[in-house]
Order: C-alpha cells, then sequence, then structure tokens
DNA sequence: AATAAATGAATGACCATTCATTTATTGTCA
DNA sequence: TGACAATAAATGAATGGTCATTCATTTATT
C-alpha cells in the first residue's frame, strides 16, 4: 500500500522547491531529493511534473480555505468577517511563504499549461469574499452597487500584490503585517460601506 | 548598423509569443519565425532569452508610463486623476492582451530569475499612483492615513486580478472593461475619501 | 575590397520520464 | 511460530527529446 504520509511528504517537498525555483526551474531530482525519496518514486504518486504542481495548490488552498472557513463561522456580522478574511490572509502569506510564492507564481502560470483547468479551490476560496459582500448587502451594510463577483477580485489582487511585495522585495521598506492589513482593511471598509454615517471601526 | 528597426521587431514578436505561450514555453525559435529573422539574428540583439524579456516588459510598460502620464497632466483633481489612471490600465489590458499577460507572468517570475533586476519601469508605473494619493492628501481629498507606498500596491493589485481574470478565463461571466472600472473607481473613491462627516472613526 | 549583418545547421547541456532491478511487506501453511 | 512465496513499493541509472546558444558561412552595405 502506498502510504498516504509519502504522497505528503512529497507534496511538502514540491511546495518548497516550487516557492524557491518556480515550477519550471524546479527539478523533479530537487523535489525527490528534498523529499528524501528517489526520482521514480514522484511518479508512483503523480502523473507529471505539472500534475504535482496542481496537487500542491489545490491542497495548500484547500487547508486554507478550511481555516477561514472556520474563523468566519464564529461571526457574522460581514464588516467583521471581511477583517478576518484579510488578516487571515495576509497573516498566512507572510508566515508561509511558500505558499504565498506557489499561488502568485502559478496561479498565473496554470492558465498557459493546461486550458481546461480551472483552479477550483481559487475559486472556492476567493468566494467566500463573495459571499461576505453578500452578506452585507443583505445586511445593508454594504452598498448594493457592487457587484460581488467583481469585488471579490478587486479585494484579492490587493491582498495578493501586497503578500508579493513582500516575498519580492527584499530591498525596497517592508510593512508589518499589521500595518498592511490595516491599511487594506480601512480602505476596504470605508469602500464598501453604505453611508459616510458613522461606522464604528471594526476590527 | 544594426537597424533599430530589427530590434522593435523582435521585441514585438517576443511580447507577442511570451504573451500566448509564457516565458518558459516560448522559443527561441518561435520568436524568431515571428518576427522573420533568423535564430542566430536575436543573439546580435539580445544577450540570452531573459534579456528578450526584461526588454519586453521595460518597452511595454514605458509606453505605458508616457501614455498615462500624458493622460494625468491635463487634471489637477487627484479624484479624477485617480479614475484616469484605472480607467487607462483596464482599458490598455483589455486592448492589449499580450501586455496584460507579460505584466502578469513575467512580473511575479522575474523575482526568481534575477535577483538583482528590480523592475525599474514597474515601479516608476506605480508609483504614479503614489503621487496622486500624496497629491490627494495634500489638497485634504484623500484620507492622511493611507500610506501612499502601500496604497499603490493596493490599487494596482486589485487592477492587475481584475484584468487578470480576463485573459484567464473564457468560461467566468466576463464583465465589460466600464463595468470593471466603475465598480473599482467606487470602491477606491470612497475608500480613500476624507469622510464627509466629521466624526468617522477610523482607528 | 573590406566591413558589417544575417543566417541556420550543429552542438551540447539539460532533465522529465521510464523500467529493469532491488527491497519491503503481506499472506500462507506446516 | 517461522520459512518461503507472492505481491507491492521503491529505486536510480539509462533513455530520448528538447532547446538555448554558437559560429562558420553567406549576404548586404560601405
Amino acid at each position: 500500500m502506498k502510504s498516504a504520509n509519502k504522497h505528503e511528504k512529497i507534496i511538502r517537498a514540491a511546495t518548497k522547491v516550487f516557492a524557491k525555483k518556480g515550477f519550471f526551474n524546479a527539478r523533479i531530482s530537487d523535489i525527490a531529493k528534498e523529499a528524501k525519496v528517489a526520482d521514480g518514486t514522484i511518479y508512483l504518486y503523480f502523473n507529471n511534473k505539472f500534475d504535482i504542481l496542481i496537487s500542491v495548490f489545490e491542497e495548500e488552498v484547500g487547508r486554507l480555505i478550511e481555516q477561514v472557513k472556520r474563523l468566519l463561522s464564529k461571526e457574522n456580522d460581514p464588516r467583521k468577517m471581511l477583517v478576518i478574511f484579510i488578516n487571515k490572509h495576509l497573516r498566512e502569506m507572510k508566515k508561509n511563504r511558500s505558499l504565498a510564492e506557489v499561488i502568485q507564481v502559478e496561479l498565473r502560470q496554470s492558465n498557459k499549461l493546461i486550458k481546461d483547468y480551472r483552479n477550483n479551490k481559487f475559486n472556492e476560496y476567493t468566494n467566500i469574499l463573495a459571499e461576505i459582500i453578500v452578506l452585507g448587502q443583505q445586511k445593508d451594510l454594504f452598498r448594493k452597487d457592487i457587484i460581488p463577483d467583481i469585488a471579490k477580485s478587486i479585494i484579492f489582487g490587493s491582498l495578493d500584490e501586497a503578500a508579493r511585495i513582500w516575498s519580492a522585495a527584499a530591498h525596497t521598506p517592508n510593512y508589518s503585517t499589521e500595518e498592511v492589513t490595516r491599511q487594506v482593511t480601512d480602505i476596504f471598509q470605508a469602500g464598501l460601506a453604505v453611508s459616510q454615517t458613522t461606522d464604528q471601526q471594526v476590527t
């Protein structure tokens, strides 16, 4: 029986290697070495290199989805939910640089590599944002003229770019998670809010 | 004398090919063919494949910077300037899919490929956003607690992700440039604006 | 004729994938 | 229980195909 354990080990190793070198520069032998496994073993668990990429992506994002959903389940003020999402995403990207880079780089690559691969988990992830917005609209807290399906991309894009700056640049001034979270939160809370009338800052 | 013309032709061909296949899947021979030039000729104008990528990026973004600056020079209300930037960026990405994909994919790749390559033109481009924000703050139109250097990433990220959706997905509902422009504009104008009521609390 | 540009076939490095062989695990029966 | 076979898993060297890059030769320009 192929151990689930080994599958897991390869995924972890691949995440590390992809993050460090990028998909195209990553060698199967690098992954094998990192996973302490023979090159050929990898092909017992995955069909090919790209299959590893997809798996890494799906599993990592899947993990993230679960965590976010758990956090959100305790809350029902959509404004606070938005903050929770933003905060969680940024923290996670800061903490787990490998995941951050896999998302950033591979999300863009996969479009080109396989036409019919729809990042299912990824969509599921950003749809959480859309749902928060819908909820906010139902509760008359968020403007109705916002289209959730567009807004989710706008918000995710912001977060992703903010995270990209962290991983890209060892040189530019590096803002803290807290600082960036606050800025993103401030902008979008004001941007989505129904009116100017004093909305308490939500943490 | 090496004709500037040929350099240009190669750049244009490379833009097309990178956009279609991505950097790693693009073959030098593809670019050569597209430019109607021998493979070897490319090496008279560029040092290597990556050098072509950098050049494409810099030239395309450079062109964009000039256009945006020209548009902005006619305006001095930062709120309107913001709209102009957003509008121009989205229109351009919709029109020039090659540029869009080169930005999206290669911006992320280059981090990994060359440590000391700082996307100079790219920074120049997003700094336009930072300057608009600074101006807005000076004129008491934008909130002072926004850090322009962070906000520029947030805004650019939004635009980039919105544009990514266009190029990525032939399947998902496709919103028009106008619709997306309006959404992004609405959110950020409200998000950045100094609130009308004096007592809004933001911490 | 001399110099500059352009050509494209040949080179050589690289690496995903395969598969014959080895090693580990499981099951059987005396 | 333990000895032995049968099956499963793992190994890693060998294969084969893919290009980026080079450079001897040709073509164009001065």
